[in-house]
RNA sequence: GCCUCGGUAGCUCAGCUGGUAGAGCAGCUGACUCUUAAUCAGCGGGUCCAAGGUUCGAAUCCUUGCCGAGGCACCA
């Protein structure tokens, strides 16, 4: 990849007169200002004045070279070297002139401190990296006299370099018995305590790089859904699905019903929203011949913040031209499962693991439930879904809003989320399938059921994890749903809900048959890393401004 | 938007029917060449989230607001 000139990157953001910048940095800027910190933090301004001044030490650090990992310098101890080595100085103390055999590794490693005592002449220390945790051993007689100083005036939060062999204390810690160290930053905030750590789930998630040097398993969580999002990658394109991007500012909010967030391009003095689905724009792609395509992406939302919902979120949608919503059921559940068996480490192309989520243990054992949308409402209501009398009275006895009102299927729907869903058991992966072709407006109908859509929903642990469609491509069809739709839009709505002509023209253009899903990646992270609310997967959860 | 719970030292928390603000860890000074949440001696450290009210007196009771957690609602 060939490096932008340096000119580029640096250079300011031209076209920033918009008032809202301005704004916002004013905003971001109420931290607390230097003249207000505590005496713990002057304890540490006045080490750095020392360490400038008196001791020499450049407080900022350099480049260091050849650095492995804790863990790495960790697994490199030998246990023949250091006996050897230990050996040796046992015959030097009976016979000075005994040569001196150290055969042990040296390391060198940098991590922040986590740890620190101070025994007098001997001082030790815990360096953490992402890999892990490392003694370091500083003896007054291995290092020379400003290490030594160094070592001794060292606070938990540093960032610190060592160097030496790689050994054994006497009570049986492995660690690196420093011949030099070398601070790399100095740390001047009060860092949490060392052993509860850092628990306020606030002050996690708006100081997360605090979280993740105090709390290792964040780190881990994150590394997980590195690993997961790389897996579903593989596994798209070992199917042969191409991955695109497709715009996320959007002149037409299209492809889901949520309000969007709105921004505004100066120079072309155009609004735009930011999506909430890709769908319109893959499904162009369709259009334009593409057979099989995926975007791994953000949405925004601009709808309530909970447990399992953030305003932006990351999620797949994936098309087949000439599929249906079966080509994406047995996609999805191969998917669901085959990151699963990668979690749990299980031998692919096996039945698939279990894997705990909460107080639930999900199976995500072949194969997954699969049950009709109509076949669930008759078992929660006991009345056939099509009944209007029933479901009509129904929708009253159970206070469904506007119940006299509602039409059929939007009251049906209603009735089913309130009550069927609830028949689902969390700890089965479940394709509902079927849904009302009413409130699927981009879904073809059955042909020979038309008030049938041929969608499903899966749901794993009482979340909606994705729907996938036989996608409508029927031109007249379409408008018509979208006009419908527009029809019963409310006022609020009516200011962001447009009727997209050009998505329109394309089916007219003419788009193949073809299957579509979409899938909550975050959702995913959370059932695979057993993480029961979204911020713990998502590295910046929005919070609300302070 | 609604309901419940919470906000006290840098961190984790205690603080009873209203009566001078506490602990452990962290910090500072000193001792210690094998610590493992090191130990020992000594010393500092608070806008009790904010504003208002009741009271002789409020961390404590009341009201409102801010921030968070959980739940509900919203979310085809």
């Amino acid at each position: 990849m060939e490096a932008r000139p340096a000119r580029l990157r640096w250079a300011p953001p031209v076209n920033l007169q918009a008032t809202n910048v301005t704004q916002q940095n004013t905003d971001a800027v109420s931290q607390p200002a230097p003249e207000d910190e505590g005496a713990l933090v002057a304890a540490r301004r006045a080490k750095l004045e020392q360490l400038r001044g008196a001791m020499g030490v450049e407080p900022y650090g350099r480049r260091v070279d050849a650095l492995e990992p804790c863990a790495a310098a960790r697994a490199r101890f030998d246990e023949a070297a250091h006996a050897a080595f230990e050996a040796g100085q046992a015959a030097r103390k009976a016979d000075p002139s005994a040569p001196v055999t150290d055969s042990r590794a040296r390391v060198r490693i940098a991590g922040r401190v986590m740890q620190h005592r101070d025994l007098g002449k001997l001082v030790f220390f815990w360096l953490r990296d992402t890999s892990g945790d490392l003694q370091v051993t500083v003896s007054k007689a291995n290092v020379s006299e400003a290490d030594f100083a160094l070592a001794k005036m060292l606070d938990y939060g540093d960032i610190v370099v060592a160097d030496g062999p790689i050994g054994r204390t006497n009570k049986g810690e492995t660690c690196v018995w420093a011949s030099s160290i070398e601070l790399a930053t100095k740390s001047l905030a009060p860092p949490p305590g060392k052993w509860h750590g850092l628990e306020d789930a606030e002050i996690r998630y708006r100081k997360r790089y605090v979280d993740m040097y105090s709390n290792p398993e964040t780190v881990r969580a994150f590394e997980q859904r590195s690993r997961i999002v790389s897996l579903v990658r593989r596994f798209m394109e070992a199917r042969g699905y191409l991955e695109v991007e497709t715009p996320m500012m959007q002149p037409i909010a299209g492809g889901a019903a949520a309000r969007p967030f709105v921004t505004k391009h100066n120079a072309l003095d155009m609004e735009l929203f930011l999506r909430i689905a890709p769908e319109l724009y893959l499904k162009r792609l369709m259009v334009g011949g593409m057979r099989k395509v995926f975007e791994i992406n953000r949405n925004f939302r601009n709808e309530g913040v909970d447990r399992s919902h953030n305003p932006e979120f990351t999620a797949m949608e994936a098309y087949e031209a000439f599929g249906d919503y079966m080509t994406m059921l047995e996609m999805v559940e191969s998917l669901v499962r085959h990151v699963a068996c990668a979690m749990a480490g299980c031998a692919e192309g096996g039945d698939g693991p279990v894997l705990p989520f909460g107080d639930l243990r999900i199976d995500y054992r072949k194969p997954f439930e699969r049950v009709r949308y109509e076949d669930l409402f008759m078992r929660a209501f006991g009345f056939d879904m099509r009944d209007e009398a029933k479901v009509r009275a129904a929708g009253k006895e159970h206070h469904v809003e506007k119940a006299a009102t509602l039409d059929h299927w939007l009251l049906v729907n209603e009735l089913f989320e309130e009550k069927a869903e609830a028949l689902i058991d969390p700890q089965r992966p479940t394709f509902v399938l079927d849904y009302p072709s009413a409130i699927s407006p981009l879904t073809r109908p059955n042909r020979a059921h038309p008030e049938i859509a041929e969608r499903w929903d899966l749901f794993i642990a009482g979340m909606e994890v994705g729907p996938a469609y036989t996608e409508l491509n029927d031109p007249d069809i379409q408008l018509a749903k979208f006009t419908e739709q527009l029809a019963g839009a409310d006022d609020e709505e009516s200011t962001f809900r447009t009727l997209d002509h050009d998505f329109v023209e394309s089916l007219r253009v003419g788009m193949p048959p073809a299957g579509g899903m979409g899938m909550g990646i975050d959702r995913l992270v959370m059932l695979m890393t057993n993480s029961e609310s979204i911020r713990d997967v998502i590295l910046f959860p929005l919070m609300r401004r302070q």
